[in-house]
DNA sequence: TTGACAGGCAAGTCCATACTTGCCTAACGT
DNA sequence: ACGTTAGGCAAGTATGGACTTGCCTGTCAA
């Protein structure tokens, strides 16, 4: 499982679609293409925001839901939360007094 | 800069090996070769090891100090922090009150 | 000084993955 | 019903990056 966050990271792509659903929450596939070409003059084909979304999603940062022909994508920082306790100092942790 | 970081954090054998400076700080780059071998069976090369602690360098995760014939290397944990941090929801990022 | 030890440099290989193109399904509006 | 819109499912390509092998530099002990 932390394979895939760290994997879904790894992508300067994925980390601007996650830094778009901070803006604004609950966006659709073609919702996200717009703001990567207008906002960060990304010329990326819907394809690839789909494929990256589905990264994001095995990764747990992303929740979608279908509703009609629209498919919403939310973000969850939740994972985010494990990363730097992973590397905490044993003292952090909570070993020592 | 961010962009090394996540980079460096993407690969598994990095992240084993910010594991074992938590566990044991000032190793030099047989230590980790040993350790890397011994306690999780990752059977790499001395150059590949090198090379990951390069990338971690880069990333600022990792510093070392020359002394004599041995390299020593320190984790640096500061840059986990700001990782969290970049995706908090806006109130958690202070603008609520 | 010679040999063993710790590490660095520079190719070369090979696989993962980011990205595209083309076609296909499903839900709306008129 | 038909066209449009939102999205999915494959392929195929190609660039990055992990890893190795071979050789070279520098430090210490005998």
């Amino acid at each position: 499982m932390a394979d895939e966050l760290f994997k879904a990271l790894a992508d300067p792509t994925r980390r601007t679609i996650l830094d778009e659903l901070v803006d604004r929450n609950r966006q659709t596939l073609f919702e996200i293409c717009a703001r990567l070409s207008t906002k960060h003059g990304l010329a990326i084909s819907r394809q690839g925001v789909s494929q990256h979304l589905a990264v994001l999603e095995a990764a747990g940062l992303v929740v979608s839901r279908r509703e009609g022909r629209y498919k919403f994508h939310d973000i969850d920082t939740t994972p985010l939360g494990h990363i730097a306790e992973r590397w905490a100092s044993p003292d952090t942790r909570g070993s020592a007094p």
